[in-house]
DNA sequence: TGCCAGGCCGGGT
DNA sequence: ACCCGGCATGGC
């Protein structure tokens, strides 16, 4: 693997500067952003925060109280929306049960602890847990997403090295643990996943960090 | 028109 | 421990 994680870090900083993620005005919403945007773009998920904003349901309580099909249609331009329903449904089901629906008890417990408990929550996994865990809540937990692993990838990160845990690890080792620079960094790579390294982008000779694989 | 997007689950090897 | 099909809308 030749991936400088910190050079790489300069490098993007210097091309894309600040992104100010998460997207949302709360950390709820973070946490019902994070949930919706799975294996979906962002602007389908604008839409469906959109939607429930406008209805006035964008809080914990009352997607609590709604009926599951009525929070599936809401939400349905963000795409696997029946699924995603159930998934909002089962963390909410989570929030309540153990933390009482209030933000600053989650806070309150430890990373190590909490993380483990969103990853039993059925319709979270790693990343959308560390999302929460970060954007919502400011933990120093390093986010890996497709784009990150596919960048990794072309820049010579052996393919067998490339699951979540060791991605992560291998971030997380690198870097200071401050959740200021973990949120800007997994931004800045999102940034320059769409800008130049989708899935059917060709390899990538002229982004920011100056590619190298064939 | 077909492929893709800020994953995850469940069932099968 | 992996591998795969399913889930679904909207943009290009």
């Amino acid at each position: 693997m030749s991936f400088g994680v910190r050079r790489a870090y300069k490098k993007l900083y210097a091309a894309f500067g600040p992104q100010h993620w998460w997207p949302a005005d709360e950390p709820f919403e973070v946490i019902v952003g994070a949930i919706l945007t799975q294996n979906t773009s962002w602007v389908n998920v604008e839409k469906a925060l959109k939607n429930l904003k406008a209805a006035g349901v964008l809080k914990p309580r009352a997607l609590l109280k709604m009926p599951e099909a009525r929070l599936a249609s809401l939400i349905r331009p963000a795409g696997y929306y029946n699924i995603k329903a159930g998934r909002l449904k089962s963390f909410l089901g989570f929030f309540f049960g153990s933390y009482a629906g209030e933000i600053r008890k989650l806070r309150r417990s430890s990373t190590a602890g909490l993380r483990k408990e969103l990853l039993s929550v059925k319709g979270i996994g790693p990343e959308t847990a560390d999302s929460i865990l970060l954007y919502a809540l400011g933990k120093p937990v390093f986010v890996v997403d497709a784009y990150t692993r596919r960048i990794l990838m072309r820049h010579g990160f052996a393919a067998a090295e490339n699951t979540y845990d060791k991605v992560q690890a291998y971030f997380m080792r690198r870097l200071k643990h401050s959740p200021k620079l973990f949120n800007e960094y997994h931004a800045l790579l999102v940034r320059l996943g769409k800008d130049f390294c989708r899935k059917s982008d060709p390899v990538c000779r002229t982004c920011p960090l100056g590619i190298s694989k064939t």
